[in-house]
DNA sequence: TTATATTTGCCAATATTTGTCAAGACAATA
DNA sequence: TATTGTCTTGACAAATATTGGCAAATATAA
């Protein structure tokens, strides 16, 4: 249930001192929702992701990975042939497209 | 747009001089949803693949291999950091969760 | 306790997905 | 040409899922 991102959110905003309420203004979203985003309750969206890094002073890219990270295993959880699925689109996807 | 499950399912029906409609009865569907199926117009269940496997005698886990593979395309799609996000996911995997 | 912060459950609005159908395209055959 | 069979396309409403936000419940701290 847990994400990558959403603990890295969490971590961040505690270890700066910030509140929910504070990240939840600058998201225009009400606080319940950032705390379910942070416990991976709700999904966090793209879009959501460079202002996140901004407020938190992270970088763009790494929390992207990491969104993009929970994005893939979220499909792919439980399921015994996700490592040779995993393999097959690694290739294709070296290989121009 | 096409997926690798869709051309596979179609390649094993064309070669058995299998007609859509044999397969949509099979899977109580429409024509037209297998055609789309087959051209990753319309996404194919989960549990379809072991019926598709069946009436086109095929391997039921290359098959949801194809599938996963398929989920996972959809979901790094056009994302720069893909690579970096599915090495990740493949570590994470690999111990034990 | 009181005050503040976070979490939880629920709802209705919205969005997405679904199956079904009819019409269209296309090729083969008469 | 007209007919037949197969496949494709687009549109539609019904079913399903997702969404944001409220307010009550619960924690945390002083």
């Amino acid at each position: 249930m847990a994400t990558q991102l959403g603990d890295k959110i969490r971590e961040l905003r505690t270890k700066q001192n910030l509140l929910l309420r504070q990240v939840a203004s600058k998201l225009d979203a009400d606080t319940s929702i950032i705390s379910k985003m942070e416990r991976g309750e709700r999904p966090i969206k793209k879009e959501q992701i460079a202002i996140l890094a901004d407020i938190l002073k992270a970088d763009k890219e790494e929390l992207h990975t990491l969104w993009l990270a929970d994005q893939v295993m979220d499909v792919i959880k439980d399921e015994p042939l996700a490592d040779e699925a995993l393999k097959s689109v690694s290739k294709k996807i070296k290989k121009g497209k």
